[in-house]
RNA sequence: GUGGCUAUGGUGAAGCGGUCAACACGGCGGAUUGUGGCUCCGUUAUUGCGUGGGUUCGAUCCCCACUAGUCACCCCA
């Protein structure tokens, strides 16, 4: 125990962190492109915060949520995801005073009580973008199409772009009474959980695996079939938008996301290599949210991608960057009298903002050079007994092997000048 | 939460109911006197083979539980 993390939770370690820093850095400058600032919100939240955001009835609340009771008795929870407090925190901070439109985006860890597996972590981090205010179906081609284009700025090919309407609260119950009137006669026939999924939300029935289910929600209505004018009408411009800009995209009818919230627009990019996690980024529209939250009727869409499962998908396709180590110089120092004088030397070229090493545990020069060559250093300052004593340093530089005698007065500037040069 | 599979050193892994637990990589040291990357040599799990029980004269290899990982389901990022 005292040695092994939680289960569903990992250390990155020192030799992967450039792998995070790299898709925040693509992260950052891609929100800047789009004009998505960044905000980050606590770990943890009232729980009701999630209960009324999310749904009570969601799998996310029901079952996987970390709550728990701080020392005053309030009931917290660590956030499961992001939306909803970047809503909060867009009501609470009244962030709509300043612009009718709020573009935000996050990067962070989630925490969602599950059985862990390859891609699904309990700790596991987002990045995800909520543009708040808009409802021209023209914003939900831009978040859309930030999504696409992170996936693509990495390299990753083979995704698959699924795009549905969920409808709103005025055509969605319409279309549920739809469905229920058509499974009612077959419910004996159904999978037990698609059975408990007719009352809580028959949408889910549509994409059971099933085959009996299957079979049976043959010929069932679209919803795509079922929407009002204003969500169908909204959902033709999104396509026409998508192909508009080049964005690929394959409609889904039966693709239903998992958080109550939703209206209209769902979506989800596909890496079907990942097997039963190949959901890589999914979002759609919550016009709902804001006012659920206590705000006034506020449009919204967002998406949120798993960084875990981005760079599981870049593994398989080789698109992870090398870790690079550059240290420019190794100060190989032998010898008791050479120590000190070597300390100051790397305590100096670290001022000069020089990228510095030297070892401390008294190595021989073999192994000091294989540590330089280890640490990529571009050159080797070699201070012996002899150097101390001619107050001259030899200069090796690791590429070519070619070593210079260099008085110690001038050593800084001439490595500032080689390594300039 | 349900079901299947797996569990050997820093890593990838071989192995058998019973004399030293292969091999490779990595790490460390060395190959004549102060010099790396290639090559070669040595060394690197010292009552040990996820943890705890059990079977057995004896278990890393058999059984059970737990834990963890993994796959599928559920769900989702």
């Amino acid at each position: 125990m005292l040695t092994s993390v939680p289960r569903g939770t990992k250390d990155i370690l020192p030799d992967t962190i450039h792998q995070w820093l790299y898709l925040e850095e693509k992260i950052r400058e891609l929100c800047a492109k789009y004009g998505f600032n960044e905000i980050r919100t606590p770990l943890f939240e009232h729980t009701e915060l999630f209960l009324r955001g999310i749904g009570e009835t969601t799998d996310v609340v029901e079952k996987e949520m970390y709550t728990f009771e701080d020392r005053g008795g309030r009931s917290i929870t660590l956030r499961p995801e992001n939306t909803a407090s970047a809503v909060r925190a867009y009501l609470q901070n009244k962030l709509y005073a300043d612009n009718n439109l709020t573009k935000l985006f996050y990067i962070g860890s989630m925490f969602r009580y599950d059985k862990p597996q390859a891609g699904r972590y309990r700790e596991f981090h987002q990045f995800g973008v909520e543009a708040i205010g808009e409802q021209n179906p023209l914003m939900d081609a831009e978040v859309i199409s930030l999504g696409a284009d992170f996936l693509k700025e990495l390299g990753l090919t083979d995704v698959i772009l699924k795009i549905n309407s969920v409808g709103c609260p005025k055509c969605r119950p319409v279309y549920r009474e739809k469905l229920q009137a058509f499974f009612k006669d077959k419910f004996e026939h159904l999978c037990k959980d698609c059975q408990s999924r007719f009352d809580r939300n028959p949408l889910r029935i549509l994409d059971c695996k099933n085959p009996t289910c299957k079979e049976l929600s043959v010929g069932v209505p679209e919803i795509t079939d079922c929407l009002c004018d204003e969500c169908a009408d909204h959902f033709e411009h999104l396509q026409h938008h998508l192909k508009a800009i080049g964005v690929d995209f394959v409609l889904d009818p039966r693709l239903v996301r998992g958080l109550d919230y939703y209206t209209k627009t769902a979506f989800e990019f596909k890496y079907t290599p990942l097997g039963a996690q190949s959901a890589v980024l999914g979002g759609g529209r919550y016009d709902g949210l804001i006012e659920e939250c206590g705000g006034n009727p506020t449009p919204a869409v967002g998406f949120a991608t798993g960084l875990e499962r981005v760079l599981l998908a870049l593994e398989t396709q080789q698109l992870l960057p090398k870790n690079k180590e550059k240290c420019t110089v190794f100060i190989v120092a032998m010898g008791d009298k050479a120590k000190e004088p070597a300390f100051k030397l790397l305590h100096e070229l670290r001022s000069k903002n020089i990228a510095a090493l030297m070892d401390y545990a008294g190595r021989s020069m073999k192994a000091q050079m294989k540590q330089a060559n280890k640490h990529n250093a571009q050159y080797a300052i070699i201070l012996g007994e002899d150097e101390i004593d001619k107050q001259i340093a030899t200069v090796r530089n690791m590429n070519d092997s070619e070593q210079m005698e260099i008085p110690f007065d001038t050593l800084i500037d001439k490595i500032i000048f080689e390594v300039n040069k």
